[in-house]
DNA sequence: ACGCTCTCTAAGCGCTTGCTCAGCTTCGTT
DNA sequence: AACGAAGCTGAGCAAGCGCTTAGAGAGCGT
């Protein structure tokens, strides 16, 4: 029912597409501890060590550790945007659109938190190049969202007077997910979404009246 | 008109209560390269160098590091939580309250940006004696809201089924001003804390409809 | 059987880190 | 004038950092 479907597997994304599996393998234990501890406090001796292996295996599938960065938070970025798109283009009024993409968005951040925290938190840590392509995925994000609420405006169905400022809200909203989300706290990233959905919709001015039951 | 005004100072926030002038130098300091750069990426030669002094006078000040996060830290979650308690003091209906907690919460956030994204993002870099007093701090700040909202609920001022739930969501669009917030954007502090309250009027469902003009 | 490639390790290089310490200056007090 | 305390510096230590290198072992086509 809803746009995007998380791999059945593990606790953690789908980090197939990463071939070699040495390498996959050094790639999950980065997102682990860089999560953990942050980019910076974080030893390419602690990365190789939870990959099982020496910390010089690490430079023959990556030139540096801040290739290690980059190479998750392009992969994170583009399954965010693939997420947000996929729900931008279903058909169906405004409303639905949005309440799935922040349903979706929302609760991938909460289910892969930890490589969402490096993804979102860990920019500033990248070089100006990896950087800059980056920031450009950032703001083709930031588009999608904008795009779906100036339509709900457009067809009426949402009271909105600053779109832009309103998307900005709406990504801070679901973005700070993957700083607060404790897999062990109450909520379920289901509910989470659930509720982040009916927010936001509040937040554009859509339905009659007290759209929460 | 609102719960707490700033200093008149200079850009940043008021360390008067750091009493000898040298250390409030390497305290401001600090906040400055800790924003930039995040704690672990920056040195404490870099912190005194902005402060002017040889890397050892720090030590005079400050035992480690790691003290001079913990004062940051704890003075700006002070600060934050004396802001949220004066508009909950104030004598008026939960809905103003709110208002005025959220767009003075925010306006600080914007203002003291750097400040604020130590005090809100460093918070794994304490110790853990440290980070425990700071979490009790955290604790205090969700509890105010958390009271504000559901007196709104009882009064019927607001129609709100998941009061902590919705708590988490307000503070968090809250604190991630912090991270976006630019000075050289398009809008002002006093802008962002005027849209964000609106949008959590609605979040929590007050108005007869459409808050916004 | 051979050499070639790919993957990995043990050892370690050059540098930076948080932090220390002996000693110098600048005070206010006597 | 003498003195102790306080603030600060230049030099530097032990430890840890990102990353490199020489070489070992495994797999493979020929």
């Amino acid at each position: 029912m809803s746009a995007a479907e998380q791999t059945p597997g593990g606790e953690d994304a789908s980090w197939d597409e990463v071939v070699p599996e040495a390498a996959r393998r050094l790639l999950v234990a980065a997102v682990e501890a860089f999560a953990e501890r942050g980019y910076h406090a974080t030893t390419t001796r602690d990365i190789a060590g939870r990959a099982g292996m020496s910390p010089a295996a690490l430079y023959i599938h990556y030139k540096t550790k801040e290739e290690l960065l980059h190479r998750i938070s392009r992969i994170g970025h583009d399954k965010a945007l693939e997420i947000l798109r996929a729900a931008e283009l279903r058909e169906a009024g405004a409303a639905d659109r949005l309440a799935d993409a922040v349903r979706s968005f929302v609760r991938w951040h909460a289910e892969h938190h930890t490589t969402a925290r490096v993804v979102q938190y860990e920019l500033d840590a990248l070089g100006p190049e990896h950087r800059a392509e980056i920031v450009e995925l950032r703001r083709e994000t930031d588009a999608t969202v904008c795009r779906i609420i100036e339509e709900g405006v457009a067809a009426g169905e949402f009271d909105v007077a600053d779109a832009p400022g309103t998307t900005v809200a709406v990504l801070s909203l679901c973005i700070d997910v993957a700083r607060w989300f404790n897999p062990r706290g109450r909520r379920t990233p289901d509910e989470v979404g659930a509720l982040y959905a009916d927010l936001v919709l509040r937040m554009v001015g859509y339905g009659p009246r007290g759209v929460q039951k």
